[in-house]
DNA sequence: AATGAATGAGCATTCATTCAT
DNA sequence: AATGAATGAATGCTCATTCAT
């Protein structure tokens, strides 16, 4: 009788142009054209499927968010112990390599700028900083528990990670050059073992 | 005597009300006749000053760069020894408080994005990151030398420093709710002391 | 047997929809998908059982005028003398109550504003201007005969009570609040009273 | 030093553009490229001296409504007794003949289909019909006064005019060939009088 | 130096219409 | 008959830039 939808993969096309014009072109200047070109659909189309292009984004954002998850969960599969997740987590989101996506972090990063002014994508965003922020409290709290040291701190060290890893994806995108190479993951590591091994002396 | 120009003081406001709309409206929303409304003066003035819009970005992100290493001179004055002169350091950037400008990381945080897709911003805002790199770097080695300890991986601590910084501006500009107070100055000192007292043990 | 065709049902759906759609949102604003999603039907479908958007919106002005005539017949059935069956006819066009119905007097007002500048809707709009004319007409002849006197000014004094009726849609649609209550039936019922009974003094 | 502003001037253009193009096109169809043309101006000029095309609207419909007023006054001036006023009233809006302005008509007709659907547009429409109805009912009051009678159900013989000159407005430009010619200035007087003057008997 | 009108390319969005299913 | 995805040409509006004054 009637067709069958195929508007959520649709969808999911749309989102993954964007992402991939976005990485190079920022928003504004991801146009729905451009987008449209990217996935091979006609710019009409994309407005079929999305109200407007910032639900586009929103969508992306929480694409995004969901991928970044996912990569940890995979990473963290064979991690024993709470040092071992702490590493597979840093890892999943800074250690170049398989399943590092230049994309994806640099639209991040034009993400994280359009969240600063557009109140709806700053919601989820921010609800997918208070995810992750959750995400590493509970990663450090079982550390300090694996040295059996009462968890100091957590929520500034946690934020502490989380900025610098934000911060790393940003110097990625904008500054390669001046950057030394695979810092990032190797350094958070040391720094956090740093501080939750002599924190208490 | 004929009228004094007064073309770098215009200049000046022109950069300084494109920081102020641009903190709340980001780059491509800070129109002419926006940033000329916010300096009191007509869009084709703006045009008479600078060439293109894009070249009121340039001066700006010259302008932070500028700002930012004044005020660590300024609160580095009365330091002492290199573990101070670090400390004015974090906190010249990262301290709330007197001289701390939101307008001015929002902007810096819209920048970052920018250079992720203007080569002629990008070009510059690389420049200020190298510039930085080397200023820290050196504050690093000093600290490692008063403490008679050979420098250890100082440029990876200082990219790390730099990144951390980074992403709590970014932090700060878009999801300040999410973040503990106060997190970032106290935490990044105290992971560098425990870094640096600790990593030859 | 093979399923019936239910065209003809369908067709009066769409105009159905039409009707109230335009009552709101106006012809222009009148979309496909709009008249598609009150008829509860797919928007492909409409231009299956019409070719275009245009030849819906003729098939109400058909049907919209034969509606008119239909109430005015059954209103009219009780009457015994022309001034009687005059009356029937301005109160089934004018008077509020059973079966006076905003939204078609609201898609009428639309519809003569189409009028003006389609060339195809102008054509039906006038069809039904002529067909009223000529009732209007034979109804004042027959009170002119009732009353022993010579048919004066005829066309004219049609024309007239027609743009009465006309102007009262209008302003019952766009101005309700600005006009005093029930006016209209009354005062052309007066109005032609005086001018029959009076003009010959 | 600066430039003269010349924006009276040209959003009276603007106006005077959308009045033209509107009798002929409707207000949908009126395209700023459109207006532009008309007007002799780049679209994005029109822009600049309104904000939105329903804003030119807006202006359209309060330069319609002075006018009305003014063509009335001019015609009113030699007026000597309230008839003869209340004649000049029903002249300046119905006879055709010198100032007569079938676009004017043909977009007023525009703007109150415009006026059913678009709240903005119904707020200037219903404050011009309030003022109209205010002119007639005093126009009237005048009548009935001269004929030293009492003004009898006024504000529905105002309500009255007003329609019958609003449909009048409509016939002659949706359908001018169905009707008669110059029968509503006439018969409106006619009937007027018919109703002051012989009410009471 | 300064003003503000003017330009025109480009943008997101709408929508009648078509068409594969 | 019916569905709903797809198309692409408009449309209102924005905006950097230019220019006459």
């Amino acid at each position: 009788m009637s067709r069958r939808s195929n508007t959520e993969q649709r969808r999911a096309e749309i989102v993954s142009a964007l992402l991939a014009v976005m990485a190079e072109h920022g928003y504004e200047k991801a146009t729905i054209q451009l987008i449209g070109k990217q996935a091979g659909l006609a710019p009409g189309l994309l407005h079929y499927h999305f109200k407007t292009k910032a639900e586009i984004l929103i969508e992306l954002v929480k694409t995004l968010a969901n991928l970044s998850r996912q990569r940890f969960i995979e990473l963290a599969a064979s991690a024993t112990t709470a040092d071992d997740t702490l590493r597979a987590y840093i890892n999943a989101r800074l250690a170049k390599g398989a399943g590092a996506d230049p994309h994806a972090v640099a639209a991040w990063v034009m993400i994280g700028a359009e969240a600063v002014r557009q109140p709806d994508v700053r919601a989820v965003y921010q609800e997918a900083v208070r995810a992750e922020m959750q995400l590493i409290e509970a990663l450090l709290s079982a550390c300090f528990g694996e040295r059996g040291r009462a968890a100091t701190a957590v929520p500034a060290l946690a934020a502490t990670l989380l900025a610098l890893m934000e911060g790393a994806f940003q110097l990625a995108s904008a500054a390669p050059e001046a950057m030394p190479v695979g810092y990032a993951a190797t350094m958070a590591i040391e720094l956090l073992e740093g501080y939750m091994g002599g924190a208490s002396h």
